[in-house]
DNA sequence: TGTACATCAGTGAACGCGCGTTCACTGATGTAC
DNA sequence: TGTACATCAGTGAACGCGCGTTCACTGATGTAC
């Protein structure tokens, strides 16, 4: 082989990871195929003998961005206090600030509402995961009430985000992730809220 | 004039209408000029003697549907039991299932984040009179306590409905919004949570 | 060992298409004299 | 009153451009005999 064992793999794998990147700091809509292939350092005809077709890619992002950050919040829980480090890291100005490594459900989700059925597959599984996994975490209340409160903790951090994001003055941007952090505690059951 | 007075406005603001629909429905990037203007019963060349450019429509368009959002809410919540309806009414299922005639900050925030300066101008501001508004409406709390539980309520409910909506799974979906609604009347300061 | 052929990741030009935008033009009405 | 011109909302063809996708080809290596 005049490449080595796994070399497809790995070509394969960067594609996904630049893809990944491209798609969380812009959006899907506006990343186009031969970007992406120049950041991976090869050229736009290579992309079909990785993916079927963009939304092909799409998915492959999708499901891997967020196995990813199932894995890191899983250990993250495991290690440390609980949900509190995760909310504040996640209602953080480093997170808000840099939307490319960040979490794909706050930068894709209205996005990914709008694809086909396959592409909202890989988001409702995840999605449902993160919610029993932060339910897992929570101190007080009966299952069905920790329940409740895992999946509004889970979509005020994913609104949140948003806002402080779209926000244009830094002030109120800050102002809304301490209030989210804050409140994300209390739903939490943490007595510093 | 062979046009009536104030046609020319009519006809402005209908392809305003047309825009805040199709593009809360489909995101500001998937919608085209062309398409706006056959909706709006006209053909693409009148666009540029209505607005300077597509972006010109955006921050026209948000303007336009923001404000109207803050004049429902205030009548809202100046007639309607506090800030309950108006929580059971953005997290409803009749909501989520028509983007197009709701709310446009759920629909475009994470878009809008990446447009240019001038567009975001015209969210910021709107956020803050949002926060403001429903601040007013909470009962408990100093006044501190009441603008932070302000800020937690309008991003609950901005990340509820997106999951609400990118959800493949009809009870998942319905679970989502409920368990949003009950968190946030409890934020609210609401027995019934 | 040498030669002919197979494999296959990647190249790069080309495809049709729809986008945002421009512009010469139309045609109904108003105004000047 | 009649004629020449101005106004201006809207038409529709055309512009360059970048998109997603296709495809004939390259060239380094492996395999067959």
């Amino acid at each position: 082989m005049r490449y080595e064992k796994g070399h497809k793999d790995a070509t394969r794998q960067r594609i996904i990871d630049v893809a990944s990147r491209q798609f969380r700091e812009n959006g899907v809509a506006a990343v186009g195929i031969a970007g992406i292939m120049t950041d991976a350092g090869l050229t736009n005809g290579a992309f079909y003998s990785h993916f079927k077709s963009k939304e092909d890619l799409v998915r492959t992002v999708l499901s891997n961005a967020l196995r990813g950050r199932e894995e890191t919040l899983r250990t993250g829980l495991k290690t440390n206090a609980g949900l509190e480090v995760m909310i504040r890291d996640y209602l953080s100005p480093a997170h808000r600030d840099r939307p490319s490594g960040g979490c794909p459900t706050a930068a894709l989700v209205a996005e990914v509402a709008r694809h086909p059925k396959a592409t909202r597959d890989a988001f409702t599984g995840k999605i449902s995961a993160f919610i029993s996994l932060i339910a897992t975490q929570i101190r007080k209340g009966s299952a069905a009430r920790r329940r409740r409160d895992a999946v509004a903790i889970y979509g005020m951090m994913v609104g949140t985000l948003q806002l402080a994001r779209a926000v244009n003055d830094k002030q109120l941007s800050d102002e809304i992730l301490e209030s989210g952090i804050s409140a994300a505690l209390a739903l939490a059951g943490d007595n510093a809220a």
